[in-house]
DNA sequence: ATAAATACTATCAAATAGATAGGATTAATG
DNA sequence: CATTAATCCTATCTATTTGATAGTATTTAT
């Protein structure tokens, strides 16, 4: 499962990116009010966002949230990744946050293979997936 | 992920598998020497595994487990979804543990869709994967 | 009776999830 | 330059899950 706070992550930047025509920074309390997400929380979320490239932030009067780069230059995958870490069902299998297992090794392991395609199906579909192409019309 | 005690479980059952030829109960012990994996965490799983009529315990002497049914009629999934609950990566995708999200109506959830992709082709692996499966030659 | 195994109960420590509170800082505007 | 409105930052908190250990009770073969 993912976590609620990838689930609000990925929720707020889809918000972000729906208002882009209006051509403002989003301020953190609509977001909340709308989507329902936990003020101080997203703030959280937000901000490691902002830490990560994948928005920018405007303190003061004025100030919010805008996304750094254009809706379909954020893929799903990346924002995942920031937020919840590896996306495989095992450390030994994870492109981005590979780990060996301490208790095998990985010739003889007979699990390895089934989640690597797990894998490979999953990224199959999150791949083609960005914040725009989450976007409803 | 999934965690370290569904992996352990799958290799104990697949360590169990392994030995049925030979006809008799085999060791918590052995399995947790032989597989590395801590012992009285292993006992905790294996009866967890009994409670769900996965395995079959004897106790005292020459006691130990067998699989309560063909190695070929236990699926990988069965197993996962009893040690760690839902495969799916959000609730409200879930085939056997679905539950609601709070904040989101899913008729305008934008992210249940790709979930549901994602779930389908993660059970396109798995389905076909049973402890027989997973016993290497 | 003894030895050898699982069953059970209670605990425990560390990490993670999911937040909340309160004040510091920054920036626009009159 | 004061005010207001926003993010930024630090600290803290609670509950749950993960991963495990200890010790005793019970069962069974011999």
């Amino acid at each position: 499962m993912i976590s609620n706070k990838c689930k609000y992550a990925i929720k707020a930047l889809v918000y972000i990116a729906g208002k882009e025509e209006e051509d403002r920074a989003i301020l953190t309390a609509d977001i909340a009010r709308e989507q329902q997400i936990p003020r101080k929380f997203l703030e959280i979320i937000l901000r490691e966002l902002r830490n990560n490239r994948i928005l920018e932030s405007k303190r003061g009067k004025d100030g919010g949230f805008r996304l750094l780069r254009t809706a379909e230059d954020i893929s799903l995958t990346e924002v995942m990744r920031i937020i919840d870490g590896p996306i495989a069902m095992l450390p030994c299998v994870s492109l981005n946050y590979y780990r060996k297992c301490d208790e095998c090794e990985e010739e003889s392991c007979e699990i390895k293979g089934v989640f690597e395609q797990v894998r490979d199906r999953t990224l199959d579909v999150l791949n083609g997936q960005t914040i725009k192409s989450l976007t409803l019309f």
